[in-house]
DNA sequence: GCTAGTATTGAACTAATGTTTACATTTGTC
DNA sequence: GACAAATGTAAACATTAGTTCAATACTAGC
């Protein structure tokens, strides 16, 4: 895109400034909000920009509601999962958990219903998962052989490879120093679909 | 925060609406937006409890305002860096990149100038990068032995770790397939700050 | 210099929006 | 059932905000 090619000085001033709000998550302005911004005594010089920004397609509005603007091409709101610290028994869906934080995750999973955890141990590091690692969880309770899971053993929250062979079910960690668990009672929380790390 | 126990349901209908929209990253409605969408006829009943949402601390919102309203305790918009398919030589902040899409980043990375690179080839495996990873990278134009860089060479970018002895610099390259480069001409595109990866 | 298109300004107008008031209805409590 | 508090409704009001218009300056091209 080559936006000042195209653009008049106070036209830019105007569409940068609406940029910056946009992305800083805050509201649209008013007309008289961007005159102020720019420097301009009145709307109607802001409102005679508008209207040729429009016509150029940089924006999209709609007519007699307040602040109905929009900058287009701007990449959409990333949607951020819940970093839980620690995952409760019970409903999957219970909104009971410990969130401690905030994590945006990518608009790959923008349909699924997610979690993110930060791993502790070294139990995974065999797949290339690290202590520090925070990692993206889907939120299901089935889950095929093979696949990376959250599970929940008692009272604690794992993350191991489940392996189904035959009738029976393991947890496998992908570190030697560890041995396989075949639970009696197991409850898969997730699956995980993706990982982070902070170099 | 055990909204449940504190709201009312007609309260509740309009905290979750409002809460609704701002993930959505849509405005905030205006009074009678909230009253067709939680089913009142007027405006007044939906003031009504607007200001008692507001007293019981869950919105903050500015009188004489239209759609100045915002539901507290909400995670912060996330910052999205351009993901770029082709790193060109020339000014490190140019906007003329190649910008393919845009992946949202975590809050670490609040201050810094970042941009993100999907991983093409295996040269970093031994560093637990992989080809479809995606690096998250701090732009700046030096760098301190040891560390993850990307590189520009020739008309290429390339990431690699950084090497300083002596007077001399290469660059390493984390498989033993490949053998180490000593540019004549490097410049440093960035350094790695943190990495990605789908599951 | 002249003209056409563009940009700015100030004022006024209208629709939209927040707010207030008074009254009806529900809900909980005794 | 009676009362009070909370909630829902309706209509009017005041302010804000989008829009229009006429007048004026500015620029580019001839």
């Amino acid at each position: 895109m080559r936006l000042k090619k195209e653009l008049s000085p106070s036209q830019k001033k105007i569409y940068d400034y609406l940029k910056e709000r946009a992305q800083q998550g805050k509201t649209p302005p008013t007309v008289r909000e961007i005159a102020a911004a720019v420097g301009s005594p009145g709307p109607s010089s802001v409102q005679y920009q508008l209207v040729s920004l429009e016509k150029k397609g940089f924006l999209k509005r709609s007519p007699l509601h307040s602040r109905s603007m929009e900058v287009i091409g701007l990449p959409p709101i990333a949607r951020q999962a819940p970093i839980v610290g620690r995952v409760r028994a019970g409903l999957p869906n219970a909104a009971e958990e410990e969130i401690v934080g905030h994590f945006p995750i990518p608009d790959f999973f923008k349909e699924k219903d997610c979690f993110v955890l930060e791993v502790k141990g070294d139990s995974m590091t065999g797949a290339g998962i690290q202590a520090g690692d925070y990692v993206v969880v889907e939120r299901r309770s089935e889950a095929a052989n093979g696949e990376l899971v959250v599970a929940l053993i008692g009272e604690e929250a794992t993350l191991k490879r489940l392996r189904k062979s035959g009738g029976k079910v393991a947890l496998e960690a992908a570190n030697p120093k560890y041995t396989d668990i075949e639970p009696e009672q197991l409850q898969i929380l997730g699956k995980v679909v993706g990982l982070f790390r902070t170099l």
